[in-house]
DNA sequence: TCGCTATCGATAGTTACAGTATCCATTATG
DNA sequence: CATAATGGATACTGTAACTATCGATAGCGA
């Protein structure tokens, strides 16, 4: 243990605690107190450590996240799922109720439909122009779906406007994403378990890597469109040096 | 104060804390023990919780940013950063060190460069091949090579195949994210402070709503890809209905 | 074989975060 | 004037993710 300790950079008590928690899978038995350790738990601790400190996973989705991936049959389409729930949940805290205790709807009684809320509509809107087809429990859609409304409340009804570019966005990602799949598929003749590592990893840390670009992208748009920045004076120290 | 819970749907214990913390400006004083909250507080908490709930800022971070957004003379830029700060650092905890504590290298000496990571080393040509010039403290670069790096230490390098369609998507968002600034700007004839606004909400929240779209299109183009999963039997529950 | 260290497993403790709860001296309100 | 609420301070709760300690072995070198 204290091996694959120094191998992954994981001090001991927390492996142990890994152990208990279903995250790693138990050593190979030797005697009643000592058991052995191989490749696969280096691997599975490095799995963990991303899917924690990359991905922002709690501990508790991370376990679903690695016992799915060693299920044996389990299709493609279902460890995304799980993939997907993963990366959600913590963003998505429970019900998604507003919690408005009284009188707190935001002042105007909208239309008299059974819409569940704008943000809902524009969504199923969105997806009917894609020709996007997605079962209604996909958390991508609550995500989404709450994020506009959280626009409209805000009094931010002009960011709607980005909705289509992040839609098309989403289209190419989603597509580099499965072909991404498809490629290990077809490297490894249907692996379902290399397949399934491409989903979780992808999935999870996929969320990052567009996170990251999309702030050197922002940056670089906003140095394209506000060249210099209005020479205005501060408290707080600004750094406009040169870009890299 | 009652009302103020009322109106936003926060519990007034919650409401204190706020102030306690510098989320929430002081209501203006009528007496010892009285004070006055209008819109602007009202404003201000839901700003608060579509942070935290939706973006999933911790307090101390969205304390950072509401301040920075009530500064006078703040050039966009410096919000822009702030706001990315905000979202990145929950995802970078302190300072990207690998934490391996002993012979952890896995295995292979690479090149006698000193490149710094495999990662930053694509990075930075990607941001030539597109042309984003960006600041060496831009939170995306870590961020973004940090993922690359964990892509090759989980031995997922087809992954790496995925990097210029996320930059083209990435990209396409922040066009969008700035199209939407700019045209703040010019409704307001530049009010810096509404700018600030679509600035801080467009980046915290977009980053949720792009994942989230990120969701819908990866199952509607896993769909599209294999269209029947393979009807294999597992212990586990599937759900392969038709989708909505 | 002795002694040292390490292991497994269990239980308990720690730190950080995000609130909640309680108390108190006022003060508004019916 | 009595009740209830307010602002402010302090203290407490609950969860997440570890971290420390303990006790009974078990391996390994001298």
């Amino acid at each position: 243990m204290r091996e694959l300790s120094d191998r992954t950079g994981v001090a001991v008590p927390t492996l142990k605690f890994y152990l208990r928690e279903g995250l790693l899978h138990a050593g190979e038995r030797t005697s009643p107190n000592q058991a052995q350790y191989d490749d696969s738990h280096v691997d599975r601790v490095r799995l963990i450590r991303a899917l924690i400190e990359v991905g922002g996973l709690p501990i508790a989705r991370a376990a679903e996240v690695v016992t799915a991936m060693q299920t044996p049959g389990m299709p493609v389409s279902s460890v995304f799922g799980i993939a997907q729930r993963a990366v959600s949940e913590r963003a998505l805290p429970d019900d998604t109720d507003a919690t408005y205790s009284a009188g707190a709807v935001p002042s105007d009684a909208r239309g008299p439909l059974p819409t569940r809320t704008t943000g809902e509509a524009l969504i199923a809107e969105l997806c009917a122009a894609r020709g996007w087809a997605v079962h209604a429990n996909n958390p991508g859609l609550a995500m989404a779906a709450r994020v506009l409304d959280t626009y409209e409340s805000l009094g931010q009804r002009r960011l709607l406007a980005v909705l289509d570019a992040y839609a098309a966005a989403a289209d190419r990602v989603a597509a580099a994403d499965l072909a991404a799949v498809a490629a290990a598929a077809e490297e490894t003749r249907g692996d379902l378990s290399v397949m399934s590592d491409v989903v979780i990893v992808g999935t999870v840390l996929g969320d990052s890597l567009l996170a990251g670009l999309r702030r050197i992208a922002q940056e670089a748009e906003s140095f394209r469109r506000f060249p210099a920045p209005p020479p205005a004076a501060s408290a707080t120290p600004h750094q406009q040096d040169p870009p890299c």
